[in-house]
RNA sequence: AAUGCAAGCCGUCUUAUCGCCCAACCUGUAUAAGGUUUGGGAGGAAAGUCCGGGCAACAUAGAGCAUCGUACUUCCUAACAGGAAGGGGCCGACAGCAACGUUAGCCACAGAUAGUGCCACAGAAAAUAAACUACCAGGCUCGACUUGUCGAGACGGGAAAAGGUGAAAAGGCGGGGUAAGAGCCCACCGCUCCAAGGGUGACUGCGGGGGCAUGGCAAACCUUACGAGUUGAAAGGCCAAAUAGGCUCCGAUUUGCGAACGGCUCGUUCCAUUCAGCUUCGAUUUAUCGGGGCAGAGUAUCGGGGCGGGUAGGUUGAUUGAUCCUGAUGGUGACGUCAGGACUAGAUAAAUGAUAAGAACCCUGACUUGUCAGGAGGACAGAACCCGGCUUACAGGCUUGCAUUACUU
RNA sequence: GGGCCUGUAGCUUAAUUGAAUAAAGCAUCUGACUACGGAUCAGAAGAUUCAGGGUUUGAAUCCCUGCAGGCUCA
């Protein structure tokens, strides 16, 4: 396992199939500000957790703003990761409210988000 | 000095902790994985996409038509609808008796005698001028009386001077002239034509003529001149997993899961079809396509190997360029030339961040007048192939010019 | 990244070949009718035609710049 903090290009979520089979086939779930779709992965045995972060276009005109949301949503993603890194997911976040949240408030409300997934895993396992 | 306007420039910095992207170096067989390592990492508009190029693919004899765009001149430039200088116009200011002049700002500023069209309402008339009121002379009819005058009426004429309408009424003003009038004639001004001389040119106009003809709109159609091939980095090039299908080699098996015949676990012939070869005819884009003929090798199923096309994906395009900095030099200027130096983001579901502390800036208070204490904030905005412009957004600060006010000389 | 279209009363649409009071329906308000309300009838108010500038005697309409919204190619 590397650092616990880091957060590299493997973490992310990229390529158009693996997004496709997320939203067609994943969980969803929403507690504001976001919302969130899950998929645990059978095809691969590590244990590695694959995020994407979306802003919408519609809620965001500016490109600033929406800059700003996904790297306070990485930052507070980054710093507590350690809580579900046990598990294989491809995982989505993304943001749906219509203002932009300070960092403190973000980071509780992602906290929050991987303690249900972190239940969510636990009873299917 | 303060305030306002215009133009130009800048548009936060430092440290700590935890992270992100690229490159180099090191460990390592390695392009895997990693590192108490080193260096670099958004803008003046990166934005809007309003223009112009580079670059790439495809197309392309030449000319014309159509379509779209541009529009004072000369220059700058790779190019432009951009910029510089100049010309002309509009509207202010200054100065002056006035003319000449100086100057801020603004102008899509070719053509209205090439043609077509439009100019509502009002007004008599809105573009081949025209007669409503008022004006003028004429003959006719009627009335009055002072019997040749006055008044009224209709008639066909003259006349663009006056009234009023309108955004605009067919040169202005004064004088002469006339029945009344009229550029009908004259002076001045304006307009227009020719034109010495000046200027690369737009243009200017010494001087002379015309007597006024030619209202406005081309951001109405249009005409003239000039320009434009189409598409856009999601273009284009290269590598290429898995699965399916194509071709090919080897092995096994029940050999075109077509037909007929025979001696029937096979053979022959016919027919169909695939591939490469030769030949002939036709077509054109001239090295390809389509049709016919000849002779040849094949044709199913399963397994394995190889080949080519191509999908996911990767890589290139893609960061050395109409580049930037400094100096010299030519030019009124935009800008050019020469010399020296620098390498300065390269992401791709998309990096440049989060937290904390401090500095400087701004405001308030205190007094030692440059220190202390407290407080609020940091705009507009995020590269996406690259450049040149234009336009729009912007907290705060600096410089220059102009205007106003106050103070000093 | 490229292309196209739209913006008019609170809402939905007219007027877009320039012509002066910008038209209509629904909604709103007032009055009539009714015991009250609805429906109906009569009337009123409500627009700087998205913003700014230009052309023109005159602009919702033509031209330029910006803002907002939508569609489309790949």
């Amino acid at each position: 396992m590397g650092k616990q903090f880091s957060f590299k290009k493997e973490e992310r979520l990229a390529g158009e199939k693996h997004i496709q089979e997320l939203f067609e086939k994943g969980s969803s779930f929403n507690l504001y500000p976001f919302r969130v779709l899950r998929l645990s992965r059978q095809d691969s045995n590590n244990q590695l957790v694959k995020v994407l972060i979306s802003v919408s276009k519609r809620n965001f005109k500016r490109a600033v703003d929406r800059n700003l949301i996904k790297r306070r949503i990485r930052e507070a993603y980054r710093l507590q990761k350690g809580h579900i890194n046990e598990y294989s997911l491809l995982l989505a976040i993304v943001y749906t409210a219509k203002e932009i949240e300070p960092f403190r408030v973000i980071k509780d409300k992602l906290f929050l988000v991987l303690e249900k997934i972190k239940k969510f895993g636990a009873l299917k396992s």
